[in-house]
DNA sequence: GACATCACG
DNA sequence: GACGTACGTGATGTCC
C-alpha cells in the first residue's frame, strides 16, 4: 500500500527511550570483545527490533513505522516548571556511549528514526497520532508509559511489547478510573514522583478520578472547589489551584510539534542487507547476525573471535528458542556423549521431572540437560506407553528409553563430581529427588535464589516469570500436558514427543538464567548474599525437610473428634439464638443476621458490601450480645479443626510415619523463610485450646524434643541499628525490657511496674518494628487514637534514636529502592515513591524489613553452621519457627545438645556483623512440642 | 479465583 | 495534615 498516508493505513510508534532502558536493565553489562565498549544495550535493542520485525506479519502489519527517541535533556517543560524530571537519576556511565548507536542501529533496520532537540518523544509521538488519526488512519503506540495514554481512542491503541497487551479506552480506564480524554486532568491532580510533577498534595490517581468523574474536568473542579466536603481536600484544591493548572501543563503532550517530516515519510521499508548485516558484525553480534543472516536469505558475516570465549561469559546475543531442536537422548551412546559435553564446559544445568510436588513421595521420571542456549536434551526414564491407558496394558514403558539404573549409574559420577557444576532453578526439589535414590548433588548454582538474592520485593522468582522478564520468553506451559482437576495425569504419562519439549526447554531456560544473573551477583553487590545466606541454607533445609517431625495421628483423631462434639453443641445453642439453621462459617450470612436481622448497632461493611465479621468486630460485640461469643468460639474450633486436627493427618507420610513440610527459601522478601505443605510455622499456641495441637508433635521412641528460640531477637536488633543505649544497656542488665519501656515512658519504678502498664510498652514495642502509627497502636490496645498518638511522640522522646532510625531509613529507601539488612541483604521497596495510602504502607515495611530481614539472615548463618556442630550428636534439626529451631535428640543427649546449638545460635552473627546487643537463647525439652516450648 | 478469616513469629 | 494503617507469612471455607 503507498501513496498519501490515510485510510487503510496503520501506523506505528515505537517509544525508543522506553526500549533501551529495558534493553539496559534486562541484559548483563556485556561489552564488545575486540575492544571492550559496552554495546549491552544496544544487544538487548537490535533483539527486541529483529523481534519486533519479525511478529510484523499478517493483516494488521503496520504500513508505516518509526522509532521516537527523547533528544537533550532540556525541554519547554523545564522551562514551565525548573523541577520538572529533577529527581531523575543520571545516565549510568555505560549506557551514555550506546545511545547513538541505537540511533543507528535504527537506521541500519531501516526503520525511521525521528528525534527533536528540546522536544520529548511523547511530544513527537503525539504529533503523529494526533496527524494519523486525522488523516483517517490508525495508529498503535509501541509503549506502556502512562503518559501517552491521553492519546488513545479513535484510532488510536497502544501496545505494551512488554507484555504483549493491547490498551484501548477500557485499559486506560482501568488505569486511571477515567477515559483519555480526562487523563490529563486526573495526572495534574495525582502529580507523578518519577517525573516529579508536583499536583495536589495528598490526592493520589483514585481520589483524582473521583474527583473528575463528580465534577467533569479540572477547570469546573476547581471553581467548584468551595463545595467540596472533606475539609482537607478542599483546601487543598484551593490552596494549590495554580500548582495544580501547572502540573495540567506539564503531562499536556504537544500536539503540534513542529516537525520537518511527513506521516508519508514513515512507509515501511525492507532493509538493505549489506547495511543491516554490516553493522551487526560490526557490533560483533553473532548470533543475530545469523538469525537476520538466515531470514534475508543471505550468508552470515564473518566475525573474527578476537578474544577466546571465557567459558561462563553470557553470550550478547541470544539464540531464538526452538523446542524442536531439544534432543531426545534414548540410549548410552547419545548421553555419553552429553556426558563429555558436559565435562568439556565444566557445567550443565539440571532439570528433573517426577510424578509429583511432593518430593517425597515424587518418583523420578526423567532428567533434562543442557550445555549452551539452545542445547538441551530430555532422558525419559520411566514414561508409560499410550499415556498409561489401560486398554493398551498400563505398565509397559514407552519405547525410546534406557535402563533407568544405566541411565543413573553413567551420570552419577557427574552429578558428585566437584569440578561439575550443577545448575538449577530451585535445586532443594531436584537435590530431594536425587537424594531419595542416594544421590549427593553437588556442587550447584540455583537461579531462583540468584533471584532472590538480587531482586528480593521486585517480584517472585519462578522460572516462568524470570524466563519471561529475562530471557523475553514464555515457557512452555505445563498445564494443557498435565491437564487439572481430576483428569490430570503425572508426568509419566505424557508423550514423549512433548515431553522432550517441556523438560528440555526448562533446562535450557535455566542455563540461559544462570549466564544472565551470575555476573550480575557481583553488579548488584550480593554476592556474599548468595555464598553465604542462601546456596549453603539449600542441603540443610533439604535434610531438615527429608527428617520431618513425628505426628501422633491418634491425638489428632481424638482431638477432631472432641472438637466435633463441642461445635455441635455451640451451633445448637447458636440456632437457638437466631431462630433457625444458617451457615455459621459464612461471615456474609452472620453479618446480615447479626446488623439486619437482630438489628445491632455497629456493623460496618467493606468494599464488596458485605458486613464485616471479624474477631476484632466480634470481641466488641461480646461483651452486649451471646452470639458472637458462641460464634468467636464456633470459630477457633472450626479453625483447629480443619486446619489442624484435620488437615495435618492427610500430611503424615505413609512410609515414614512423620510429616514433611516444605520450606520456601525465596518466598519472603525479608529474607525469611515461609513453610508449606503443611506450614508449620503457624501450629497454634497463643490459647490453651489450641496449644494442646502441640501434644501431637512427639519424639521417637527414646529421644526427646528439643526447643531453642531467641530470645527478643527483633527488639535486640532494634536496639543495635538505630543505636538506644538505653535499651541496649536494659539487654545488657538483663532486665524485662517491656517493663523497663514501660517505667521509662510512664515514670513507674520497676517495683511497681502493673501487668497493665507492661502490656502496653510491650505493645509499643512491637509497633516500633513494624513502623508504628497511632491509629495501628490505638486499635491494637483499644485506647482513643490521641492517646496512642501521645505514648508515640513519648517513646520517640525518651528514645530519639527510634524516630532517627525510622527517617533515615525512609530516605535511604526513597533514594535506592531497597533497605538493607546487617548482612547485606537487600530488600527493594518498589513503592516507596508511592502518592497516596501505599505510601504509608511502603514506608512501615521498610522500616521492618532491615529488622525482621536481619533476625532471618541471624537465624539462617546458625541453621548453615549446626550441622557440623551437631555432626557427632545423636540429633537432628526439624523445625526452623523464625526464632525457633526444633531438635530431636537420644535421651541423655539433651544438655549436650542444648550447649553445642546454643553456642551457634548466640553467635551467629560472627565475625562479619558485631553486634552491640548480646543474642541470648532460651530452651526447653519434653516428650512433644508442648512440653519443649 | 477472590475474599474473609485466623493460625504463627 | 490525610488517603487507610500496624510488619511478615499460609491454609481453609464461602461464594461467584
Amino acid at each position: 500500500m503507498s501513496g498519501t498516508f490515510g485510510k487503510g493505513h496503520h501506523l506505528h510508534l515505537i517509544d525508543g527511550s522506553a526500549f533501551i532502558f529495558r534493553a539496559y536493565h534486562a541484559l548483563p553489562p556485556l561489552t564488545r570483545k575486540s575492544d571492550g565498549l559496552p554495546i549491552g544495550a544496544v544487544a538487548g535493542f537490535c533483539n527486541m527490533l529483529h523481534r519486533y520485525v519479525e511478529g510484523n506479519t499478517g493483516p494488521d502489519a503496520p504500513t508505516h513505522a518509526a522509532v521516537i527517541f527523547d533528544k537533550g535533556s532540556h525541554t519547554f517543560r523545564n522551562d514551565m516548571y525548573g523541577l520538572y524530571k529533577a529527581n531523575r537519576e543520571a545516565m549510568p556511565e555505560d549506557l551514555r556511549p550506546q545511545m547513538p548507536l541505537t540511533r543507528t542501529a535504527t537506521e541500519a533496520f531501516n526503520i525511521a528514526c525521528k528525534e527533536k532537540e528540546g522536544f520529548e518523544a511523547d511530544d513527537i509521538i503525539a504529533t503523529l497520532a494526533v496527524q494519523a488519526r486525522a488523516a483517517g488512519g490508525r495508529c498503535t503506540i509501541i509503549s506502556s508509559d502512562k503518559d501517552l495514554m491521553q492519546l488513545v481512542g479513535d484510532g488510536v491503541e497502544m501496545l505494551d511489547a512488554m507484555k504483549n497487551k493491547t490498551i484501548d479506552r477500557d485499559g486506560v480506564f482501568e488505569k486511571f478510573g477515567v477515559f483519555p480524554e480526562s487523563v490529563v486532568d486526573v495526572q495534574a491532580l495525582a502529580g507523578d514522583s518519577v517525573d516529579n510533577v508536583p499536583g495536589a498534595p495528598g490526592i493520589g490517581i483514585k481520589t483524582a478520578a473521583l474527583l473528575i468523574n463528580e465534577y467533569g474536568n479540572l477547570e469546573a473542579l476547581l471553581a467548584r472547589a468551595e463545595e467540596i466536603k472533606q475539609p482537607k481536600r478542599r483546601q487543598t484544591l484551593i490552596d494549590h489551584a495554580e500548582q495544580i493548572r501547572l502540573s495540567r501543563r506539564l503531562v499536556l503532550l504537544d500536539e503540534n510539534t513542529p516537525l520537518d517530516f511527513t506521516l508519508d515519510d514513515l512507509e515501511v521499508r525492507d532493509p538493505d542487507a549489506d547495511t543491516l548485516l554490516g553493522f551487526l558484525a560490526e557490533m560483533e553480534f553473532r548470533t543475530l547476525s545469523k538469525r537476520v543472516a538466515e531470514v534475508l536469505g543471505r550468508e552470515a558475516p564473518v566475525i573474527a573471535e578476537t578474544s577466546p570465549a571465557l567459558p561462563d561469559a553470557p553470550q550478547a546475543d541470544d539464540v531464538p528458542f526452538d523446542a524442536e531442536k531439544y534432543e531426545h537422548v534414548a540410549d548410552a551412546d547419545a548421553l555419553q556423549k552429553w556426558i563429555d559435553a558436559i565435562y568439556e564446559v565444566g557445567y550443565v544445568a539440571v532439570d528433573t521431572e517426577t510424578t509429583g510436588l511432593n518430593e517425597m513421595t515424587a518418583e523420578l521420571v526423567g532428567i533434562s540437560l543442557s550445555t549452551e542456549p539452545g542445547k538441551a536434551c530430555y532422558i525419559p526414564l520411566i514414561h508409560k506407553a499410550h499415556g498409561g491407558d489401560d486398554l493398551f496394558g498400563s505398565d509397559d514403558l514407552a519405547e525410546g528409553q534406557m535402563p533407568v539404573e544405566q541411565a543413573l549409574q553413567m551420570l552419577t559420577p557427574m552429578l558428585e563430581d566437584q569440578s561439575i557444576l550443577k545448575i538449577g532453578q530451585n535445586m532443594k526439589y531436584d537435590a530431594k529427588i536425587f537424594a531419595q535414590i542416594g544421590i549427593t548433588v553437588a556442587p550447584f548454582d540455583d537461579t531462583m535464589l540468584m533471584s532472590y538474592a538480587q531482586h528480593a520485593g521486585l517480584h517472585n522468582h519462578g522460572m516462568d516469570t524470570l524466563s519471561e522478564r529475562y530471557l523475553s520468553h514464555t515457557p512452555i506451559p505445563i498445564k494443557p500436558l498435565l491437564g487439572s482437576g481430576k483428569s490430570a495425569i503425572t508426568f509419566d504419562k505424557v508423550p514423549l514427543e512433548e515431553a522432550v519439549k517441556y523438560a528440555a526447554e526448562d533446562a535450557d531456560i535455566t542455563l540461559r538464567l544462570w549466564q544472565f544473573l551470575k555476573p550480575q551477583l557481583h553488579r548488584a553487590e550480593v554476592t556474599k548474599v548468595y555464598e553465604t545466606l542462601e546456596r549453603p541454607l539449600v542441603p540443610v533445609l533439604a535434610a531438615m525437610e527429608r527428617s520431618g517431625i513425628k505426628v501422633d495421628r491418634d491425638t489428632l483423631s481424638r482431638m477432631s473428634n472432641a472438637f466435633a462434639q463441642k461445635m455441635a453443641g455451640l451451633e445448637d445453642e447458636i440456632y437457638e439464638i437466631v431462630g433457625r439453621k444458617f451457615n455459621v462459617g459464612s461471615p456474609a450470612q452472620l453479618g446480615e443476621i447479626l446488623f439486619d436481622e437482630m438489628g445491632i448497632e455497629g456493623g460496618k461493611k467493606g468494599k464488596n458490601g458485605k458486613y464485616s465479621t471479624g474477631v476484632d468486630v466480634l470481641e466488641d460485640l461480646a461483651t452486649e450480645h451471646d452470639l458472637p461469643a458462641r460464634v468467636l468460639d464456633w470459630r477457633q474450633l472450626s479453625k483447629l479443626k480443619s486446619t489442624y486436627t484435620d488437615a495435618l493427618q492427610t500430611h503424615i507420610n505413609a512410609d515414614t510415619g512423620r510429616v514433611h513440610t516444605s520450606y520456601s527459601i525465596a518466598g519472603a522478601s525479608t529474607g525469611r523463610l515461609a513453610s508449606t505443605d503443611p506450614n508449620l510455622q503457624n501450629i497454634p499456641i497463643r490459647t490453651e485450646e489450641g496449644r494442646r495441637i502441640r501434644e501431637a508433635f512427639v519424639a521417637e521412641e527414646g529421644k526427646t524434643l528439643v526447643a531453642l528460640d531467641y530470645s527478643q531477637i527483633e527488639l535486640r536488633i532494634l536496639a543495635h541499628i538505630a543505636d538506644i543505649p538505653a535499651l541496649k544497656e536494659a539487654f545488657a542488665r538483663g532486665d524485662d525490657i517491656h517493663a523497663m519501656t514501660a517505667s521509662e515512658m510512664f515514670d513507674v519504678p520497676m517495683e511497681e511496674m502493673t501487668p497493665e502498664v507492661r502490656r502496653r510498652a510491650k505493645a509499643i514495642n512491637f509497633g516500633v518494628i513494624y513502623g508504628i502509627s497511632g491509629f495501628g497502636l490505638a486499635r491494637n490496645l483499644r485506647i482513643p487514637r490521641s492517646e496512642a498518638q501521645g505514648f508515640i511522640d513519648r517513646y520517640f522522646e525518651r528514645f530519639p534514636g527510634i524516630r532517627t532510625y525510622m527517617d533515615d531509613t525512609k530516605a535511604f529507601a526513597k533514594e535506592h529502592g531497597y533497605v538493607q539488612t546487617l548482612f547485606g541483604r537487600k530488600i527493594h521497596t518498589p513503592n516507596i515513591g508511592a502518592k497516596g495510602p501505599h505510601a504509608g504502607f511502603a514506608a512501615r515495611a521498610a522500616i521492618n524489613a532491615p529488622i525482621q530481614g536481619t533476625a532471618a539472615d541471624v537465624i539462617r548463618r546458625a541453621m548453615i553452621r549446626m550441622p557440623d556442630a551437631i555432626a557427632d550428636l545423636p540429633a537432628t534439626m526439624l523445625l526452623q519457627v523464625h526464632d525457633e529451631l526444633l531438635f530431636e535428640v537420644e535421651k541423655g543427649a539433651e544438655d549436650t545438645l542444648i550447649a553445642a546449638a546454643r553456642e551457634v545460635m548466640e553467635n551467629a552473627n560472627d565475625p562479619v556483623v558485631k553486634l552491640d546487643v548480646k543474642l541470648t537463647v532460651d530452651a526447653g525439652t519434653g516428650a512433644n512440642w508442648a512440653e519443649a516450648h
